[in-house]
DNA sequence: TATGAATGAGTGTTCATTCAT
DNA sequence: AATGAATGAACACTCATTCAT
């Protein structure tokens, strides 16, 4: 069960291990639920060497957002060339985050669910990743509206907010890509591309959608 | 502090007194680290009488999650009328739903965050509220494509899709715009629906993204 | 083993009896090797009671200091009739420390060993009680010189060094009279009484030793 | 920090730096506290290192203990030379004793506390050094009843009392000295010197105090 | 002579839960 | 309708100690 109870290993290795392991349980158990006793018998270590080697729950969960934060954005980075068109890195973009929380599914409950969820410590560790990737996004959205328009007439505030719901919908079709059968990471993707770049198209076109002065009757 | 220790009162008020405390404290501090300990503090109340009403503490999460999926379903059901069209009616729902999930951060924090992470058991529960909804928006988009162009060229799984990535895009708004300082839920809601009604109607007009056929070349 | 088992009590009777239990265990084994298990079983409860009561393995050792400080300095008040004469009340203290240091060894070795030995906290605890007999101790020299001699020419520290002498002494043959077999309590204090105020008498008559100049060859 | 890391020396310089660090750990933190981790650590060995030539922790304490109170009694009889008169020696021994406490806080920690308070083996260890002292002061007190008096009227226990009465009085002001600002060893010994031979003295010429025989009238 | 890698056994502490009233 | 008294089971963490080199 677990790794295989190989003995003496030099400590990055084990350390490695350790981290697979752990990203398993937290995944899995979510945080609080997760036991050290539990994570170390699936590295195939003993409790003391975890401590020894990664110093209490917290930082060895800290060190598992990290490494998955790290290798989450490392998968976009690597997927999109900065020399192709705002669509086309999009839509790289987009398939290699697919691709990578689909086959990273512990890890990923790490950063979307279980960091977020246990304290502003974690939490924090897990949003300068997403500011990254926001950011990342923003200046695709800006890049396209120059070169497709010319003039973006879009408040900056405006464009964050696209980011931010673009990137929040990536986020929510990742879980509903995973969980519904049949629904590939490229169909996702898709989806995904197609309501966006068409609605942003559309928005700079100025087809914007005026909200009603009325408020509807709400009765008691 | 809590709520005021009045004795003997009848057994439904004190029950919401413990939802309520619940929901504060589930909210805030998370599932497994809430304990029952202080939540019957807070709710002025001895441990034994939340058992005697809520029999454990799944079942009081439980109570919780059911309580507020009511509450936030019946607020986004009030805030529409589904005789007018149907961008109003999104646009309604889109502003009862940013206006209850600020106004009810805890609650928003069990649903969103918390009934989430925490098994199973509880994921289903909060499941069945947000397909609710996806649903309704689902069906939003149907009528839309029949009223606006006839003949709706999008097959199922595609709806489905474009409302699974609407609500998600709502669901992160609503985090960006409770912690983002000058954004109002109404801003949030304005940007959304900007967003996803242009795209819609490009969508629907046939202005489809279609993906390239060439992989980018990924070097190591 | 221990208490008697018996069920639902109130609570402060549970407390001695828990105080009762550690300061056997934290006299005998020692503040660290004392183990809250084995106290807990002593006393005949379950460690989380022990919790609930008492907090904390360091507020369990601090009430048994207080009490136990108390204890004593009670039986020691309790003795001494402050309108007797200067030797009879020194007398009767010192019977009354060595009749209760020798009751209960426990407890003696809980304020003279442990206390004194795992860390600044304690040992300030039981600090200040060792300052009060201190101080009663001075106040009797101070009475004495002056009743039996009018002009007490010892400078005020001088008699805080014998004071802090005396109550050394009387500690040191407290240990002495419990662990020498047929040493009784009323032979040391009157070893002590003899020693100490023949000498007290001496030195207020005037009989000082001189400490001489030439110091002894030391070879290395 | 700690002992320079200067690798490969001969067994017995390197046991001695791993006493030196084991008497400063063990005097600061006492015995249980004290971990082989810190004491290797301030040594600048390795662990496995400090069990090879020391066996154990028992054994290192042990080691500890009977080093420094090898240390203590060759302080104390390098200053004493028997040819002198019995206050003398007593004088030079006192002077002795204070300066090598004062000097050596942890060494004196680890006899005078920490040997005491962790068990009868230690304590026994730490038992034969003092009876040393105390058989010291025994003889001195005999000589100087022979020398002074002709007849020593005081019986074999009396003597016993007295001078464990002045080893602890020396003790308690050991720590006194090493505590009160602006009190030197020597005024420390000056004070004990002047007490304990007067009240010596004083015993000899016959001044017995004469213990009452009605009991004070203790109401409850 | 010397150490990096590893662990069995235990510690203090907490929590959901129940019983007797 | 309500609670003070009590616990079984678990958990994070530490430490003295050893093995393989």
């Amino acid at each position: 069960m677990g790794a295989v109870k190989t003995k003496r290993m030099p400590r990055a290795v084990r350390e490695q291990q350790m981290l697979d392991a752990a990203v398993r349980i937290f995944g899995r158990r979510g945080y609080m639920a997760a036991s050290m006793d539990e994570i170390a018998e699936l590295a195939g270590v003993s409790k003391p060497l975890v401590y020894l080697y990664l110093n209490s729950k917290e930082d060895l969960f800290t060190a598992c957002i990290r490494r998955e934060a790290a290798a989450l954005t490392d998968a976009v980075r690597t997927g999109v060339r900065p020399d192709l068109p705002a669509d086309r890195q999009l839509w790289d973009g987009l398939q290699a985050f697919f691709a990578h929380t689909s086959e990273h599914p512990d890890a990923w409950s790490v950063l979307h669910l279980q960091a977020r969820t246990h304290g502003e410590r974690f939490a924090a560790e897990v949003a300068s990743m997403r500011e990254e990737i926001v950011a990342f996004v923003t200046r695709l959205i800006a890049v396209a509206a120059r070169d497709a328009h010319g003039d973006p007439h879009l408040p900056e505030r405006e464009v964050a907010g696209l980011a931010e719901a673009l990137v929040g919908a990536a986020e929510s079709l990742a879980a509903w890509a995973n969980t519904t059968p049949g629904v590939t990471a490229r169909q996702a993707a898709a989806t995904l591309m197609n309501f966006a770049w068409a609605g942003l198209g559309a928005l700079l076109d100025g087809q914007v959608w005026t909200p009603p002065t009325t408020p509807p009757a709400t009765e008691a």
